[in-house]
DNA sequence: TTTGGTCATAGTTCAGT
DNA sequence: ACTGAACTATGACCAAA
């Protein structure tokens, strides 16, 4: 420590400013100014290492080791240590042409957090930076995806389950099984001999002596296994005495009823909720739905050959499309605006997550109306069902939008339970979707409407979960073509393709399990 | 945030901010409409970029990474994805300046068209003269080069407007004459296979005269649906004013607060249910768990081949047996007085119960035991495998027996699911186990640890609640076969077989229609 | 106001040790 | 396992239109 500030002060006071080409930290050739200090490449580059991926290391040598270039390789933990000092740092870092505004912190006393002893800490801890990341050039071969933060985690499993699944943290520790059963036994049990067990395997032997002895040696009369258990019980059973029956009304009671009384007042809860979603529907989707409805009706009654003509020409048709696209959208805003918990969530999430839906959403709006592979809805005063779909769009493409509207039909849902569904599926607790500090907000949300309609469809017969799963599965396949690919879609002409050129494939449907690194949200 | 900041401006200014200085792409901040799109200077270089001299690149992170000021450098493929659905597009429409001429000329062979159309490609196919040739990897020439749609006008214009300018909805502005401002009125056919000769001019001469025959409404400038999203959102959720962060905060607590409340009343229960069983384990079947964890451990670690010898003679082993299903049976009883709620059973329900349970209490207790059809356990000192049960049981029953076994293997339980899954059987409420005046009480016990168990089994990623019914199927089938077979086994002689003289047949494992309350699941 | 260009600095790669 | 020269990517700033 002396050593070092000896060495600064001289410089600092001697020459006072410039230095132009050295590097603060071994005083070799700089590059410029690296990470807040006046640095050459390689204390740069083992700057960022040291801080990022480095372990724990210390001096060897007494804490004050000489940093040059000959010798910046011998101590890393003094390295690290004169980086440090001199107020390098991961933090503020300006991407591009900031201005180097940080030097002013290496100036006066060492910054607040440089270590005095010269044992580093060289935490994996990072800030923004994120893992090191690996670019790619064009066509390289795939790369390995870096660690994960710790804050990235669970997927998949909330699509299970609601609220009463998921909420909470597990309850106990698992001891699993699974050691065992994965076949790799030699690291499983280590406290083989550990026979400090409050319940020994001598027992056994000795009652084994004991009960062949009296119940089973002498008498070669045939023994059942029922007349065995009949003993047993007996015997063990006697020895507790039982309460009288009025004693275990009592109990009975008091076990039961605290908890029967929560489950009640969790479904109130939840059909406040299902109340919501009705109310949300009669304020938005409620004409559209009668006009359908009525629609469908006439064309079937009228009509068993359900193929419809088209009856109008496609520029008016893409320009009623256009606007039935806004009034969807308006729709779909209001109605989760209605939607209980819903503008709780920032104005930018809303946007952001309304958008990302809207294609689902779209779905199952129009899902109800899909029969025999035929869409009856209608837009302006046209029918736009599957023969202009397949004139305007990628037949591909369409048949997945009849796939899945399909999907959802055979859930048989009502009219609450589909808008119900509708509201799951725009509050799906997608990562990407998410403000930082929403996630668990979205995740309750999320999970408490998936009560909502698990409730009200597991109370008909028909309530399909494996059905149900796979529809909101499929529902982030289509949320994540939506980004992918139809949110590239040019409405404005007639064939609608999208503007990047590149042509539906079901691969852009693939929901990968890999979550983008999160760490710093 | 700068959200908050946002916020707290709208309710001071009362009126909303109609463009609030934040890029489109990344959220950062804005510095002007670049490429046609607000957005901030590092995503209109990267686009430029991104556009001009990158190769292809791909997202790894599955395709929907959300792309924000401090993430926006993690996924290139995702930005530039998200460039594109906002409208960004190179061309012409905004050629400004010289330097890009200069530019092209000083890297010489450029085409020599007007330099508007230089880029101006709309298929997938590049076109051939690259403009910009950098350092590129070798051989990655499969770059499309975007331009912008004819037609496309950029500014605040029409930003301004709704999107597809809201066909037939009065509260927009129009603005038609916009266009001939900026127009040289042009006759060019409409272009469905939009000819490259994509000149401004010419383009919007053509939306003029598609203005002018539909009814002066929608305008045919070609957008993507993720712009067309995005601009009735703003407008959307503009009106609505958004409360500031705290107050969002204070909302989402009272929505949440009482609801999360109950749940995690109930999760206590639950969790002092598993608490239950988890003493209940410890106290009974901890011993055995330790002994045949390590027997299996060391089996399997010796001896790859897994058929184990018999170490004992028959009727040393009949008498082994005995003594073991004694010690069983208490180890059951002992385990069940443990279970809360479980001792509010009369005693002779408590018995009935647990004489029938006893065959599928066996097998759950076994059944982590089980390796490629062979059964780890130890009896006195002996092993009882595979090897004594075909030996001594008829040998159909014993292949029933060992597939429950692996079926409940499959579900991967922990152990204290392992125990806990023993608990829900032997509170099945089956008719003929219930007294009259506990039937309600039984199911309420049944779903109460059935809940439990589903809560502790859903926070595993392999929860496999399909594989769950079934075993619970499978148990009831065990319990009838153990009211027609497995009671009537004399235990006391060589070949274990029924005193009634009736053989083993699938037959016997038949449920009887007894509705049981498996829709819980 | 928007454009293309600049370039200091950040991140990444890979042969060398 | 670490190092660092060389390379690529980023974006704030700028001058020009
Ligand atoms: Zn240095
Ligand atoms: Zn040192
Ligand atoms: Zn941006
Ligand atoms: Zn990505």
């Amino acid at each position: 420590m002396p050593e070092d500030s000896n060495v600064d002060m001289e410089e600092t006071t001697l020459w006072p400013l410039p230095t132009p080409n050295l590097c603060k930290v071994c005083n070799g050739t700089s590059t410029g100014v690296h990470y807040g200090v006046q640095s050459c490449e390689g204390c740069k580059a083992f700057f960022k290492r040291a801080i990022c991926q480095y372990g724990q290391s210390k001096c060897y040598f007494g804490g004050t080791c000489l940093i040059t270039p000959e010798t910046r390789g011998r101590c890393k933990a003094c390295r690290l240590q004169k980086c440090l000092s001199e107020g390098m740092a991961l933090d503020g870092t300006k991407v591009g042409r900031g201005r180097g505004l940080r030097n002013f912190r290496a100036q006066g006393s060492t910054p607040s957090g440089s270590p005095s002893s010269s044992t580093s800490v060289m935490t994996p801890f990072h800030s923004s930076a994120g893992p090191i990341r690996t670019t790619s050039p064009a066509g390289s071969p795939a790369k390995s995806i870096i660690s994960r933060p710790p804050g990235a985690d669970q997927g998949h499993d909330f699509i299970e389950r609601g609220c009463f699944a998921t909420a909470g943290k597990p309850l106990i520790i698992m001891q699993p099984f699974e050691h065992l059963r994965r076949g790799i036994p030699h690291n499983v049990i280590v406290n083989v001999n550990n026979s400090n067990t409050t319940r020994d395997s001598s027992c056994i032997s000795v009652k084994e002596d004991e009960d062949a002895v009296n119940d089973r040696e002498a008498p070669k009369s045939p023994q059942t296994l029922g007349v065995c258990l009949d003993k047993i019980m007996e015997r063990e059973l006697i020895v507790h005495r039982n309460a009288t029956a009025a004693q275990r009304n009592a109990g009975r009671f008091s076990f039961m009823s605290s908890y029967l009384a929560l489950l009640a007042e969790r479904n109130k809860r939840l059909e406040d909720t299902v109340s919501g979603v009705t109310e949300a529907v009669a304020f938005t989707y409620r004409g559209q739905i009668e006009d359908w409805s009525h629609f469908m009706a006439r064309s079937l009654s009228e009509n068993d050959d359900i193929v419809l003509k088209p009856d109008t020409t496609i520029d008016n048709l893409i320009v009623t499309l256009q606007a039935s696209i806004v009034n969807d959208t308006e729709l779909l805003v209001e109605f989760c605006r209605h939607l209980p918990g819903f503008s709780e969530l920032s104005r930018r999430e809303q946007a952001r997550r309304l958008s990302a839906k809207f294609t689902t959403a779209w779905l199952l709006n129009r899902a109800p109306y899909v029969r025999n592979r035929e869409l009856f809805s209608v837009i302006g005063k046209h029918h736009y069902g599957r023969y202009w779909m397949e004139t305007l769009l990628d037949s591909q493409f369409v048949r997945l939008l009849f796939d899945f509207m399909e999907s959802v039909n055979e859930l048989n849902l009502s009219l609450t339970e589909n808008y119900l569904l509708m509201a799951v599926i725009c509050l799906q607790p997608s990562p990407h979707l998410c403000d930082p500090d929403s996630i668990q907000y979205v995740k309750f949300l999320y999970s408490h409407y998936l009560d909502a309609l698990m409730h009200i469809f597991s109370t008909r017969h028909s309530g399909n979960f494996i059905q149900l799963r796979s529809v909101l599965m499929q529902a982030l396949a289509i949320d994540a073509l939506h980004l992918r690919y139809v949110s590239l879609l040019d409405f404005s002409r007639s064939p609608i393709r999208p503007v990047n050129g590149i042509e539906y494939s079901p691969t852009l449907c693939e929901v990968k399990d890999d979550r983008q690194p999160l760490s710093d949200l």
